[in-house]
DNA sequence: TTGCGTGCAAAAAGTTTGCAACGTA
DNA sequence: TACGTTGCAAACTTTTTGCACGCAA
């Protein structure tokens, strides 16, 4: 059974409220930083992680997380913003193919498109 | 123009003999280290991103890069040994979709696919 | 009560940077 | 020759770990 401790809770919390996917440092920032320690935000993510509650992909230096709902597995991320757009991927018939021709044993996968949001490219200067 | 040094060279070199993705450190055991100095290591790579000679993809806490052949674009991973595969996966109509429904503008992506190759499956003991 | 979770402090791992010297175009 | 590149050493960022104490089941 999974022990439900305050931390966990309020780190699961935080999760789930925002709209962007974030890193340690930026869910230590929202909690306050004296409720609670940085490793401890690492340990919790990490088992949130370890148990499925969590998705994380990596992206300027760091791992951003978010909380693993049915409809999240791929996405588009405003480089900008971070705002997160669930996108649709077909990639099951891939795996399969993967798996019945190569004989891959598949754990996990990613797919993730980079790029600017329609809000702001008009704030970009690129 | 892009100025070809020995440690660009020495470095193009081995990822181009490589069979597998590596990281700043592994590149760096191979050229002996005396050769060159890790930084240069980074920076050469850095370059090399920039210049559209590289793709990374972050896995296990690294960075990990391969020559930007054509024909790499999406990948299996074994995450035992590190071997990359090549696979097919129709990601232009989802980009494309995507720039057409919601107005994103898709600068980047990548879709990688983790797990066990054929031969990694016999010696493990998952 | 007991074993897992947490705080704290310290360090590991990966990567970046400033500056002086060097070498390619 | 000139300017981008490199070596070196130092720092920085992100993440991990050991240990003693604390708390949920």
């Amino acid at each position: 059974m999974i022990k439900l401790t305050k931390q966990r809770r309020i780190i699961y919390d935080i999760l789930k409220e925002s709209k962007k996917p974030l890193n340690a440092e930026m869910i230590f920032e929202k909690l306050k930083k004296d409720t609670m320690n940085l490793s401890t935000v690492y340990r919790t993510i990490d088992f949130f992680e370890k148990n499925n509650l969590v998705l994380k992909f990596h992206f300027n230096g760091t791992s951003y997380y978010f909380l693993n709902t049915e409809k999240h597995h791929h996405y588009f991320i405003c480089t900008e913003c971070l705002s997160m757009t669930d996108i649709d991927c077909h990639l099951s018939n891939t795996i399969h193919d993967l798996e019945k021709n190569h004989g891959f044993l598949v754990t996990n996968h990613e797919m993730t498109v980079y790029g600017l949001c329609k809000e702001c490219q008009k704030h970009s200067n690129i």
